[in-house]
DNA sequence: AATTTCACTGGACATGATGTCTTTCACTGG
DNA sequence: CCAGTGAAAGACATCATGTCCAGTGAAATT
């Protein structure tokens, strides 16, 4: 018996409705009681969807979050980070990424830091999108290093190698989340101190604006 | 009938002992297997003891973790990094804190990660140990930002508060792991970067050595 | 209309963790 | 030597994860 070829396009659908439930309510969740641990029980049922269906649409409680970080990445716009201003000035594109960074971070501080945590204590169960996200922005910072450098924007006493390391320090969530819950400074100037911090150790003094 | 007196040194002595056995082997369980979540019930056969001691002698899993973090401050000398160089030169006492940073987190990098993500993760339970001690950190930092300020050694177009935040940020475990773990860098190379970037980011560049 | 396919259900089951409560045992002090 | 005490062990309840699978109802095909 040959298989029979299926085109469904409504019920396709609904299966991506139910996907994007049940990751609506694990944000909700995360945004509501950030404290407490989310259990696949807690979100399935806040889904109206039975556990196993979570398990059958992402495999395991790893797979959820992993598929909740590329969710919360697009939502919140995680990429401004590293893209954002494509400014031709690649001082006018540092200051940018990390205004962006300020805000973007601000908004899903929540998710983010139950995320990052997560990521941390528990390597192999969130390798993935936590650890690629970081990938994506050390490659950024990559990126903005060279262009610094080109543009003759760096130190003299600052090789490009240590711009970088200490870029991708700045414009990392935890440093983010030092200053405005750690320190309980509003968003716009968290920007402030880490445009201040990140101008004053990478670029040259005579370039930087008053 | 009046209670009798006791006076059991004997026996108080042996619970000491077990109470330090658990936090042992609760230490070589975070050194052995970093990525792996301790289990209470690991810790107490590792330690040779019944789980129900772990809660007897500490309360609960949170109050173990407190201990633990006791144990580990005292162990590992986390007081270096506030009160170490106590130079009368505060610029050099910066750089002996940073220098001292690196070295105690270096040492005991997978156990102050577990305890710091425990603490982020789960605030009510950690609530206690890593709260506390970056207060103390905090509080640290305020006082090396007033002997900067005093001693005049502060950039001027920084305020001692904006100094406090970035010496803040700079000097935690948070920082030092992204350059060490994240960027690869071995602790020496740490330490270089951090002080380099406090120097750039707060002290006054007339002052800063070569 | 009959049939196939698929998303999803709903429960059973195993495992492993936390936390509480009761019981056992060894040592201390008289 | 024996009575009381506190440390430790063991049993019990609860909850979360993860696996498995028979079944249901709606969509797609013939």
């Amino acid at each position: 018996m040959a298989p029979r070829k299926y085109e469904q396009r409504v019920r396709a659908a609904a299966a991506d409705e139910t996907r994007r439930r049940i990751l609506e309510s694990m944000y909700n969740q995360l945004r509501e009681t950030p404290a407490k641990t989310i259990s696949v029980d807690r979100v399935a049922q806040d889904a109206g969807v039975a556990r196993s269906t979570v398990y059958l649409v992402f495999g395991s409680r790893a797979g959820l979050f992993d598929a909740f970080g590329k969710y919360l990445y697009d939502r919140a716009g995680f990429d401004r980070i590293v893209q954002a201003v494509q400014h031709p000035d690649a001082r006018e594109h540092l200051r940018g990424s990390l205004r962006a960074a300020s805000e973007v971070y601000a908004v899903e501080r929540d998710a983010a830091r139950a995320l990052y945590s997560m990521g941390l204590l528990d390597p192999d169960a969130m390798a993935g999108m936590a650890l690629r996200l970081e990938q994506l922005r050390a490659r950024g910072m990559e990126y903005l290093g060279k262009r610094l450098a080109e543009q003759g924007s760096l130190r003299p006493d600052v090789t490009e190698a240590e711009a970088v390391d200490l870029l991708y320090v700045i414009t990392s969530f935890d440093t983010f989340d030092l200053l405005f819950t750690g320190r309980g400074l509003d968003p716009p100037t968290v920007a402030e101190r880490l445009i201040a911090m990140a101008e004053r150790a990478v670029c040259r003094p005579a370039d930087r604006v008053s």
